[in-house]
DNA sequence: GCGACAG
DNA sequence: ATCTTGTCGC
């Protein structure tokens, strides 16, 4: 797909959060997001790190919307520019993955993240900050609730309860699978929260995990392991 | 000042 | 994220 590479890649952490800053304004949390009942294209996106190396390889998985089968898949591998730092994950993990989105054949209509979208100290985690670079819906499933308070969903597969930043209300704790613990969904970027655990929910049928995370996610791991040897 | 802190 | 064995359960 076409990706374009006009992103700005700051070094330091003050200019970082001044391009977050920027870009913020440009996000939109709002409307279903792409109509797939007649077929579509849902892609996970992942990254594994090689410390050792200084080193971080990106996956891009590609799933039919209707049978979640696997269509088209994409790895690339990077230096690792900057470092970890709560709030700043995107400046570290999206140049990669950027990448490996450009590889694939075709332009998907929908993007998950392994992250946070909305739910962010400055509203743009990682899965909005694609989604304004890309110009695709995205949205956010994390695996821990970072800075946020939630209330114990109920047990049930499908239940939820949100997750607030003071009186605000940034995401959803979604339980995906019963006796399991709950997700953390995120609006990206052209989509609503409601649609993004509507998504969520139909990917993770098995696991707690949605699918496009759990392949993209082993994906990268398996291509850093090739890389390393 | 100290600890917490997506991946 | 990553370092890491066995173990309990479906």
């Amino acid at each position: 797909m076409l990706v374009p590479h006009s992103s700005r890649w700051p070094t330091s952490e003050e200019a970082a959060v001044r391009e977050q800053e920027r870009l913020r304004d440009l996000v939109d949390i709002t409307g279903p997001g792409p109509d797939l009942t007649n077929g579509g294209m849902i892609v996970g996106v992942d990254v594994a790190y090689d410390d050792a190396h200084n080193r971080a390889v990106a996956a891009a998985v590609v799933l039919d919307a209707a049978s979640h089968l696997v269509i088209d898949q994409a790895t690339a591998i990077g230096h690792i520019t900057f470092p970890y730092v709560s709030g700043l994950l995107a400046f570290r993990e999206l140049p990669v993955v950027l990448d490996a989105l450009a590889a694939l054949r075709h332009a998907p209509d929908l993007i998950v993240c392994d992250g946070y979208g909305f739910a962010h100290p400055r509203r743009l985690g990682l899965a909005s900050h694609l989604g304004v670079l890309t110009g695709i819906p995205t949205f956010g499933v994390a695996k821990s609730p970072f800075l946020y308070a939630f209330d114990t969903p109920g047990a049930q597969r499908g239940q939820s309860s949100p997750l607030r930043d003071g009186e605000q209300i940034v995401g959803r704790a979604l339980r995906t699978q019963r006796g399991v613990k709950p997700v953390f969904v995120s609006a990206g970027h052209r989509i609503d929260l409601d649609h993004a655990c509507a998504h969520t929910l139909a990917l993770a049928p098995r696991y707690r995990l949605p699918e496009t995370t759990r392949q993209a996610d082993q994906l990268c791991r398996r291509a850093l392991a090739a890389a390393r040897a």
